[in-house]
DNA sequence: AGTACAATAACGGGGCGTCAACGTAT
DNA sequence: GATACGTTGACGCCCCGTTATTGTAC
């Protein structure tokens, strides 16, 4: 019930859960953007709930926002940060360097949202201008279907 | 008044008004995106606004909607085939013709607002996250500030 | 005759895709 | 012992950035 190996998952599953390749999982461990997992004994990668997560953080940055690797390796160095601060109390860090390290993760996620609500307004502009464009050519084709009642077939 | 040379723009020029460098504008007609333009006697290359707004075309299609090159190529060229249908009159195209290409190009803008839609839908969502995000850090924050009241640095 | 701008190679880098050759075992 | 799955190279492609060298002129 409470064994130690609770839910590992191995890289095949795990690229088939986020979409993205085997060979893409192991270039974002070597760029450090994913901690190496822990191996079994024969070598294969054993990964956790918590890479899961990450990998689909990874990708909807990519996807969405359009940075680079390196740009996200930064956003998810400091939200570990982040973590390791706020997680477990740590009184040994003093109030100023908690301070200074919240005021990163705010720059970076205000950061983030500034992107996020840039491109947000381009996309809603560009769906209506498609949309303007679809109605425009389903008019055309009606005007078609009619010349062509008008007139059939040669 | 009516000079046959309306407005040419040299390569800098569009890069400079379109964000992007003179490599990829030589890229882009290399690759068929964009049609050769036509030159100078010396052989520099001479745009017309036309360009510069396909261009910026592509740039959306690239930055907002993350599409390869490739797939740009074939919306883009669906797109000259529909001006060449609607922009003069084509008696000796046959209706059916028509009607096959139309549909095409409606094939083509429905499916980029399916994109579109979706892509708008998980940014708002993101959104949302990051505006939840940053009112926990400001909350934290403001701890953190009353804190330092209480207890001053040591 | 000097300066700003452009042209064509050619090499390089990021982010993987795609074998190849080989080892492991949910 | 056969099958499915994993491992590490290594090479290649796409989309340009970046010189380097040479030619042109809003």
């Amino acid at each position: 019930m409470s064994d130690t190996s609770e839910a590992y998952l191995q890289i095949g599953e795990v690229a088939e859960r986020t979409g993205v390749t085997q060979r893409t999982l192991r270039f974002y461990e070597e760029k450090g953007l994913l901690r190496p997992p822990t191996r079994m004994d024969g070598g294969f990668r054993l990964y956790s709930e918590d890479d899961v997560k990450r990998v689909e953080h990874i990708r909807r940055l990519q996807n969405l926002l359009g940075l680079s690797l390196a740009e996200i390796k930064e956003m998810v160095e400091a939200q570990e940060m982040l973590r390791e601060i706020t997680a477990q109390y740590r009184p040994e860090w003093d109030v100023a360097e908690k301070k200074r390290q919240l005021r990163k993760a705010i720059d970076v996620v205000s950061q983030q949202h500034g992107i996020v609500s840039q491109k947000a307004e381009q996309m809603s502009e560009m769906k209506a201008q498609l949309a303007e464009r679809l109605q425009t050519f389903d008019r055309w084709m009606a005007e078609l279907e009619h010349a062509e009642r008008k007139a059939p077939v040669a």
